[in-house]
DNA sequence: AATCTTTTTGGTACAACGTACGGGAAAGGG
DNA sequence: CCCTTTCCCGTACGTTGTACCAAAAAGATT
């Protein structure tokens, strides 16, 4: 039996709450205050479920790392890579905050490791080294992450651009005419995502023999 | 003639400093009051030079994108583009706080922009809308943003993972067997960019015929 | 020469942040 | 009934970005 006073919230309240704030507020709103109101619970409080807000962001990506229910694995590789790395950016697109803290994070967590351990079945049938596939998946993640990024800046590249700049001086043609001139749709993500799974496994193939 | 106090520093100061101090203690470190020490004025002065520490990261940024002087271009697109990723590589391995502030960052100032012209440039004989261009530049640079941070975590995958938790439950085998077996180098960047840019250009090419 | 106008300098100050500290509260075990 | 353990959370401190303003330093005007 647990000594002592017994928990109020729990850590799952606090992680759904950030959770919330940053899909709403985005994630700079995520702070300890913030979260702990969200709760109903004092600011300190936090710090009985969390160790920090760093370690909090952490438990925030594991969180919405458990929430797609990744598809069977076939035996197909290539569609099956495929598959999870359409979800990965449906996800990101759900959770605008994530591409921004993928970078550099500590993999920690079941959901996260259970990505990666779905990942490496997935890319078994590849034939290639432990760590390659590794290396491989994390590719995979931050290709998807910038993406999505673009994505999520509405219009990839246009919008980003301080036009004005661009086309009054005459420094940049090629930058003027790529602004002027129109057409060209969106590139399809699940078409460059497959051209990308099958030419990257592929590259590594080639690398391991030549090495 | 300047009217009013003339200034005792200058914006190029401010923004060197900054860098400097990015280099070296990571961009947590960029705080006004570091910088300005670091310019030897007092902290409030740094206003003058620049609106808000937002807009000094930008500014770090362009002057980062200054640093390389980007190799001519030759007429071979495939080739053209991937001189351009490796010397973006290049300078990223230079500046470790840069793949982190790329994401979503507004794309300003002339060397950025010279960045992106210098591209368009070099992807124009491979013949597609403008817009297409500039997509495909944006997914270019991540991928190498998050191929750097690959690198610089030291160790890709391996070393981001939590591996005690992996081994010791057995829920995660294919992790499991991926961590113990040894093999296999790191990917070679130029192997791998150089197929991302052909294969990217390639769907480009036939998504624009089918759309 | 004296004053006015314009601009930069940087000290003071404030709100918001993460979080260290510690006293009080709430439970079970003796 | 008290002791131990655990949690709650108010107070407080250091650090951050930056608003505000008086003082300083220059040219322009009289």
């Amino acid at each position: 039996m647990p000594r002592g006073r017994p928990p109020a919230y729990t850590r799952d309240q606090v992680v759904t709450a950030a959770v919330t704030v940053a899909d709403t507020d985005g994630l700079e709103a995520v702070t300890m205050r913030r979260v702990a109101t969200e709760v109903g619970a004092g600011a300190m409080s936090l710090y009985t479920y969390v160790p920090d807000r760093e370690h909090l962001i952490d438990l925030m990506v594991d969180r919405v790392a458990g929430e797609p229910v990744p598809p069977r694995v076939t035996g197909d590789w290539r569609a099956d890579v495929l598959a999870l790395l359409v979800m990965q950016r449906d996800l990101m697109r759900a959770h605008p905050w994530l591409p921004g803290v993928l970078g550099g994070r500590r993999l920690t967590g079941r959901n996260l490791l259970g990505f990666l351990e779905h990942g490496l079945r997935a890319l078994e049938p590849a034939g290639l080294p432990g760590i390659t596939k590794m290396t491989l998946l994390g590719l995979f993640t931050g290709f998807v992450a910038s993406y999505v990024t673009g994505e999520l800046t509405s219009d990839p590249a246009l919008a980003a651009v301080d036009i004005g700049a661009a086309v009054t001086s005459g420094n940049f043609p090629f930058l003027r005419k790529a602004l002027i001139e129109g057409g060209g749709g969106p590139l399809e993500f699940p078409a460059i995502a497959d051209w990308m799974i099958a030419g990257l496994v592929e590259q590594a193939r080639h690398q391991q023999k030549a090495g």
